[in-house]
RNA sequence: GGGCUGGUAGAUUAGCGGCAGAUCACCUGCCUUGCACGCAGGGGGUCGUGGGUUCAAAUCCCACCCAGUCCA
């Protein structure tokens, strides 16, 4: 959509004696003071010119352009508010803060909450992965982590705030004013923003071939095609901190300006030689002349650039390269020390996925430059060089640097891993011999070891193995799971548990105002064969975790039980079994199963509990991802960079259940939402994200608080016990508790010691030895079972001789037939085998009575001449009511008892069979 | 939550129904007297756990545990 051109005819234009005028280059509209502009004065129409000759009165650190900013809004009634973090955990549809109105949405900007405060201002940390291919090679136009600088005012029909006029003066009295920037030398573009849904006009403020700043003012909701006036319209602007620091100091790219002595540092360490200024000026230039940075349009920009240099392409880009490598370095550091700092735990998926590409891109970029310090040492850089603005990072600096460590160390491992693997498979004849790589091998190594097809790619053309990828192969592995992944998907899928039932009041949740009510008198609303629904109940329905409470409902002596409860807007709705039919009307009386709610409450409670107790131990960037809280066992997921040792684990244990002593008051309330989260902060939506302007608010006193809709004991000695049972894995940077509370403890603790007793009584040992036998028995076993195997070798030297002494000549062999009374298969093999090999002339056929099994072993020269002992077994046993089978050299088989007195026989026909030979 | 791959000596692994092997490391001796050296010999295995199929299971089937990995 195309705004109304006078949505930008502004009054504070019109009496400032800007002129609307449209860009002969681009053909954009624009307004200026300059009655000559024919320029918008955005790149490529108009090239950089502020390097080397900033157009502010004086040059600003990053430190003094944001207090500059902050301030002047603060003077013009804005309150300052503290940065949101980077991970953006009270949203469930992006995983990082990409803008600094993504701190307000969708609560704040759907009407739903009011803002905290009304007009504010904020200067918001804010990371983008889209630029990631950008980074370094656009001079710092573009940067993965970036501060957006903004004053937001959220007006409605009630309540209007300020809106267009205003905006725009505040943002060109900062400019001119306080930045000392000259009004002619600032252009207003119109512009159509989108975005979120959401749509307004917009203008964005250039100064000298850069976009320093966008005005939106949003107010439209797009539904289809068309456009709808939003309940509150919101001042939605955005001024890039870290371009304005740069055009301040007109450095040749923004790195210099941002990251000055850190960038010196940088360089040192990976030893690139600081670029002349004028080139590396020239080359900035240039990249803010290009509109969409691809590896095309880049690789045409250079080559002009190279000739206007006087430069040979290949030339530039070695002369630039360790440059680009290094800006990105120092950029995805800081964004790693954001985002670790954050509470990220890098994983595999969501948002700890791109912690993880980041590491992985940046450790690849280190490489390049054949940086030998570790990343963990970068961040720390990156730490001390932030802390005075951000003192909140200094406190996860130990937490940033193991993990950082940690993640390199995976990802070193992981390729070895894969370059391994990769050498093996190459190996296996078939591709070797053909040189190409399978298709299906490729997919495998993707799907079962992680490694992407261009590193295998890679690493076996190093070998000589060729490589193709297809364009298809993201479809072609999503296909392969197709099949199974929409299995479980159509399952999830949910009924209106409403369905059919008239529109009622909402149900009065009786659990919440009295917790300990364990009966109720209720009047129904409305009833079928299989729902009930009340106007008010004592029955918690399922949420947050937590199973539904279960009790009856009962009328004149009917009952019906009640097997689940569910709420949907507002209503709840009881789930009943039996034959008790109930009336709207109908006055009933409800009562709870208390002990499974007893039990739920102090499941529940543990979880809270835990979870402080996880973060203690652990450290701060523990968050709860999950948790089902059931009656006999309960389980709590949480984000955690390794495996909990069993140490930790006792330690966490021991920690919750102190807490459990000390008999902490646990309060519910509800509670204004940004009063909550002045209050305890965003640690509160531990359970995910959480709507409505007012939140349940469940504190464990001096313990830990959460929005949370479950009920809980009101005291945290009510749960008397937990036990953590196990701790597991269920994907990278998750870990699983379970445990059980109260009773449900005691008993779990029960079963272990049955279990434990019960070893004891097998090892004839008192409890306080059981490991000492078990290790003393496991060892006994193993020596044991050498004294056997060094008995078994030297009886069979010692029958040996016996049985060629007893053998008979049959054709060219010796044949030795014998039977034992106690010996068993393996004591056969030893002395055949031991028979056969001194003397490779003899067929030896054994049989035990102990177990029934016989054997037949023919030495060298037998086999060589085409005897199958296996199959000469096979006939013999089966001669005799047996069955055998095996190899040329070794026949085993099992001849049972019956067959024993014709055992001779068996023996008969193997001689047969090795007359033949010759 | 679902799928895939793997678990064999201290480490890396081969075997994939029929006598558990290799390489490195370790120990002993020789050669040499020292910087990934050669030779001879040796120790080291509940073949992840528990069931099942089979005359016979490290190997096949089922369940579980552990590790890795992909998809949601």
């Amino acid at each position: 959509m195309i705004a109304d051109p006078e949505a930008y005819r502004l009054r504070f234009f019109l009496e400032n004696g800007f002129i609307r005028k449209e860009c002969s280059h681009c053909g954009r509209h624009f307004w200026t003071l300059d009655p000559d502009a024919a320029l918008c004065g955005d790149s490529p129409c108009v090239p950089y010119s502020f390097i080397g000759d900033p157009p502010t009165k004086r040059k600003f650190t990053v430190a003094e352009m944001r207090e500059a900013f902050l301030s002047f809004f603060e003077r013009n009634n804005h309150t300052r508010v503290r940065r949101y973090p980077v991970v953006a955990r009270w949203r469930d549809d992006i995983f990082l803060t990409i803008a600094s109105i993504a701190c307000f949405q969708p609560h704040v900007t759907s009407g739903d909450v009011p803002p905290p405060f009304n007009p504010l201002t904020i200067s918001q940390p804010c990371i983008r992965m889209n630029d990631l291919d950008n980074v370094g090679k656009t001079g710092g136009r573009h940067m993965t982590i970036f501060e957006m600088m903004a004053h937001h005012a959220f007006s409605s029909k009630e309540k209007e705030v300020y809106w267009k006029e205003d905006t725009v003066r505040y943002h060109h009295e900062l400019l001119t004013k306080d930045l000392g920037i000259k009004g002619e030398e600032i252009t207003y573009i119109e512009h159509w923003w989108e975005g979120g849904g959401d749509a307004g006009p917009d203008l964005e403020g250039m100064v000298r071939g850069i976009e320093l700043s966008t005005l939106v003012f949003m107010q439209y909701k797009r539904v289809g095609d068309n456009y709808r006036e939003l309940p509150i319209r919101i001042v939605d602007t955005g001024y890039g901190l870290e371009r304005f620091t740069w055009v301040s100091q007109g450095t040749p790219t923004a790195f210099e300006a941002v990251y000055g002595s850190l960038m010196r540092g940088f360089m040192e360490i990976a030893g690139v030689e600081e670029p002349d200024p004028a080139a590396m000026a020239e080359a900035t230039r240039y990249a803010g002349l290009m509109n969409v940075v691809d590896a095309g349009s880049l690789r045409e920009a250079r080559s002009v650039l190279a000739r206007r240099l006087g430069m040979d392409v290949g030339e530039l880009e070695r002369a630039m390269s360790p440059i680009e490598a290094l800006t990105a370095v120092l950029d995805h550091t800081k964004a790693l020390v954001f985002m670790l700092s954050d509470g990220i735990v890098p994983s595999n998926v969501q948002a700890g996925y791109l912690a993880r590409l980041m590491i992985r891109r940046t450790k690849r970029q280190m490489d390049s430059l054949k940086i030998k310090v570790p990343l963990s040492e970068l961040l720390k850089m990156q730490i001390d060089y932030w802390r005075s603005q951000f003192p909140d990072l200094a406190s996860n600096v130990d937490y940033v640097m193991r993990v950082a460590d940690l993640e390199v160390g995976r990802y070193e491992k992981t390729v070895e891993l894969g370059k391994s693997l990769i050498g093996r498979i190459v190996r296996s004849e078939g591709i070797a011999k053909s040189g190409v790589m399978p298709l299906e091998k490729l997919i495998e190594l993707y799907d079962s070891n992680g490694l992407p097809p261009e590193v295998v790619k890679e690493v076996s053309e190093a070998q000589g193995v060729k490589v193709e990828i297809p364009d298809t192969f993201d479809t072609i592995v999503a296909d392969r799971h197709s099949g199974s992944a929409d299995g479980g998907a159509k399952k999830s899928e949910e009924r209106d548990i409403l369905e059919g039932i008239p529109q009622v009041q909402a149900t009065e949740a009786v659990y919440y105002s009295k917790p300990k009510l364990r009966s109720l008198s209720a009047r129904v609303l409305y009833a079928d064969d299989r729902r009930v629904v009340l106007d008010r109940t004592i029955f918690y329905p399922e949420g947050g975790g937590q199973l539904s409470d279960r009790g009856t409902i009962s009328s004149g002596g009917k009952t019906a039980q009640v097997i689940d409860a569910q709420r949907s807007r507002g209503v709840v709705v009881h789930f009943t079994s039996g034959e008790a039919c109930f009336r709207a009307g109908d006055e009933v009386e409800c009562k709870v199963d208390w002990e499974r709610r007893m039990s739920l409450a102090r499941h529940h409670s543990s979880t809270h509990i835990l979870l402080g107790a996880a973060r203690a131990v652990l450290g701060g960037h523990v968050w709860q991802e999950g948790a089902q809280k059931d009656v006999d066992r309960s389980r709590l997921d949480i984000s955690h960079f390794e495996k909990i040792s069993r140490d930790q684990l006792k330690e966490i244990e021991l920690i919750a259940n102190r807490t459990v002593e000390e008999c902490r008051p646990i309060k519910a309330y509800f509670e204004d939402r940004n009063r909550a989260e002045q209050s305890f902060g965003l640690r509160l939506y531990q359970g995910g994200v959480v709507y409505g302007p007012t939140i349940r608010v469940v504190e464990v006193e001096g313990w830990d608080v959460e929005a949370c809709g479950g009920i809980h004991c009101e005291n945290t000695g009510e749960i008397g016990m937990i036990k953590i049972l196990r701790s597991e894995r269920i994907q990278d940077g998750v870990e699983r508790l379970e445990f059980a509370s109260g009773q449900a403890a005691v008993r779990a603790v029960q079963d272990m010691e049955s279990a434990l007793l019960a070893v004891a009584e097998n090892l004839s040992s008192p409890i306080e030895r059981v490991v000492k036998a078990s290790e003393k028995a496991v060892c006994e076993i193993s020596s044991s079972k050498k004294d056997i195997e060094r008995l078994r070798r030297s009886m069979a030297a010692e029958i040996v001789p016996i049985l060629v002494a007893a053998s008979e000549p049959v054709g060219k062999v010796r044949f030795a037939f014998r039977a034992f009374e106690s010996l068993n298969s393996a004591d056969l093999i030893a002395i055949a085998s031991c028979g056969v090999s001194s003397h490779p002339e003899m067929a030896v056929m054994l049989y035990s009575k102990a177990d029934n099994s016989v054997l037949l072993m023919a030495g060298e020269w037998a086999v060589n001449r085409g005897f199958n002992a296996g199959k000469a077994l096979a006939t013999a046993a089966s001669s005799v009511g047996g069955k055998g089978g095996g190899k040329p050299d070794i026949g085993q088989g099992r001849i049972p008892a019956e067959g024993e007195p014709r055992l001779s026989e068996a023996a008969l026909l193997v001689k047969g069979m090795l007359e033949k030979l010759y």
